[in-house]
DNA sequence: AATGAATGAGTATTCATTCAT
DNA sequence: TATGAATGAATACTCATTCAT
């Protein structure tokens, strides 16, 4: 007791310096966070700055001191969101041992998981809203996910069918198609879904499930040897 | 008709009387035209009224002689475009006689080409854009589209089932993993579309066609246990 | 009297339509108007828009309906006000005949009578309170204003070398002398002259005269003949 | 003296604890002439206070420590180097000997040598901007500046008068005939010289002695005999 | 019916000023 | 003292909407 209050002094000092700093680091992703919400719930014309600053709990001056304008912040959020998702789900498929049908399961599941049923989807949607507004920004989706997604996908496919798993089929049409119904999910999810509770609720896991087997039953190459089975139709190519 | 002149003259007064009713009977469809391709272009927000008429041909003010508001303009534009879709293609799968897979496949044709490849498919994109800032309107859609679309599809799959020719499947879910890739493709045709132009352009019809395929393939009952796999599916025709 | 209501109907339509069209001729002239007052009055920045409307009888958004912003207003303004002035005196002085003290004396009681005694000549002090934010403008009035009026005085001042009525002096040197004072009534009149009624009030007229006495005493090439005048110094020339 | 390491020690600690203070007492110097600098350059609205401070070398908070607000430092700015011109040139004029043209020519020169050659300067163009939004200013400027500035001409001019070297004249408007072509040259400086590099450049030496030489012609009262002059015209009373 | 000049509520953005550290 | 993160009043500018013609 010979000296606590000094002591309890320095630790508050230090603890108060400690929050305003750490308050100061966090502050961007606190913002990034209340943007993105605002953003995927009611676009991003109608999203006004004050409101984003006021979920995160800052004025309208402190918003315009981390980010310099509203463009700016919708763009951050996009590359923040995206980036995240797709740096998280690179190799890991390529090291996967065992059949072609576990490994489609499993990514479609991951995705799920680690993308559609996080915050972070309702970029999708942002994306599909203001593609035209803001180019730039879908010229960046499409490098950072549809490419490499796509790319993850179509590896998968090519992994089936050259080890006899999958009937040769358009990849890249089928990655279309195999994407299709995740988009969907995110879509009804923050779109329609809110407004639609009275009607039929998509439950994610079930769906994927489904979309799984529909589509494993379609791909497998578990014609009897020997069928002339449809040979694959040529990819179309853009010209 | 002693005065051929007065004939004529009435004549080409009742001729542009008529031609002026007729416009006057168009502007609003001229202006929902215009207002459509704006909308799915840019978005509501991002969409200036002043544009509309401009495209529509007419001045700012004569907009407002038609619509009391931008919003209503929104609206009206939506209803139009749906209750034109909906109602074309309503009855006409009830009387199809044949195999249930080429019904499906003539339901997953004939949306795209009633629906998917009209400026009228840009609505899915507003729809989605739009549906937490005018709930009702995502009313309206779910009601008078999602609902009896899934209503039809839903009757497809039961026929199938019922006549043995799919596989018992949950409906609700496979019905919306039917409809997820034609959704996808109007999307993509609205929003990445235009800025991919340089990436993989999909082409629809070869999409439909493999969307079936893969689709058919998953829900066919044939599959006996050990036995010597389904026939060759038919080949999808595109027409 | 017969039919004296249609008359004063169509008279009456036609006048509010001719007084409608007249506003609307008038309008950037009022705005323009509006602006130089209180842009002389408060500067630039501390003139707000909303003011300047509301001076010429309009509100907020008519100003931007012929200003797309407000730097450009400013432009507006100086130039306006620049161009009026310049292109109006300008050739006069050439035909002048007579002795090149009168032309002199004239050419400063004109430049009074047409600019400075006019709201115009707050302009002077606009582009010295501005011109390092707006240096386009600033060019804009060395090469429209200075320049042609430098070019003026000069041609006057040789006249009146050439003519043996004025001494060799340094030409360039002497035309900036001779300007400051007129200058400086400007600026008097603008700046300190409305906060010093209490002190000497500049009379312009007296003034003017008095400088041109003073001047003229300085210039005239009265010396006894043989009287080893100052030998023309050298211009000083900006290498 | 017996530890010199304390010596030293108490030396540079006394050292620093000097440098420190001197710096302290320092800051709002410093901070005065960042502010003078670009009050200058850019008007009072257009400098931004955080810039004064980035300038000085200070933080935001640290100028407001100093100066309760951005007026009151505009205030000290000006109040600072106008006291800095008046106090210096005071008296010595009275005690001048000798003729009065050269004692005309000492106050022009001593004029550009303490005020129109310094940083300083800029005060007459600050003035002139901002005289309408801070009359407080402009009745200082007029009491410290003016005032005092043309009450020494005028001794200037009536000892030249009385001495019989000069010609009589109108006092208070020669006064300001002689000061404009002072102001000119500064105003030159820090507005429309910066923007005119190419056009002629403005030699101040050249400009004060050309300036004097035409001034004393005009003055000189060593007119020929036979050139029916005008008498002393009556100096315009403002009552 | 049609026009387009005028309006003014609404919003992004800036920046002097404060205050906890 | 000094800092710089935070604030919010102030202001330029937009655009749906009105209304005199």
């Amino acid at each position: 007791m010979s000296a606590p209050s000094t002591t309890a002094a320095s630790e508050s000092a230090e603890a108060s310096a400690h929050r305003r700093e750490r308050r100061k680091e966090a502050r961007p992703g606190e913002l990034l966070d209340a943007a993105l919400d605002l953003f995927v719930e009611k676009g991003f014309a109608a999203t006004r700055a004050e409101e984003v600053a006021a979920r995160a709990g800052v004025s309208k001056g402190t918003l315009f001191l981390y980010f310099p304008s509203k463009e700016e912040l919708f763009k951050a959020v996009v590359r923040e969101n995206l980036a995240r998702v797709v740096h998280e789900s690179a190799g890991e498929l390529d090291s996967f041992e065992g059949p072609s049908d576990a490994l489609l399961l499993h990514f479609l599941q991951q995705w799920w998981a680690r993308y559609g049923a996080t915050k972070a989807s309702g970029i999708s949607k942002l994306i599909i809203s203001e593609a035209s507004n803001f180019p730039e920004l879908a010229v960046f989706f499409r490098d950072e996910v549809v490419e490499p997604g796509t790319a993850l996908l179509r590896r998968v496919l090519e992994r089936g069918i050259a080890r006899g798993e999958f009937r040769p089929v358009p990849i890249d049409t089928t990655v279309h198609l195999i994407l299709a119904p995740l988009l969907f999910l995110v879509l009804w999810k923050h779109s329609l879904g809110p407004c639609c509770d009275a009607l039929a609720r998509i439950e994610p896991e079930a769906y994927i499930a489904q979309h799984a087997e529909l589509l494993l039953r379609g791909l497998r190459a578990d014609a009897a040897p020997g069928t002339p089975d449809s040979p694959a139709p040529p990819e179309p190519k853009t010209p």
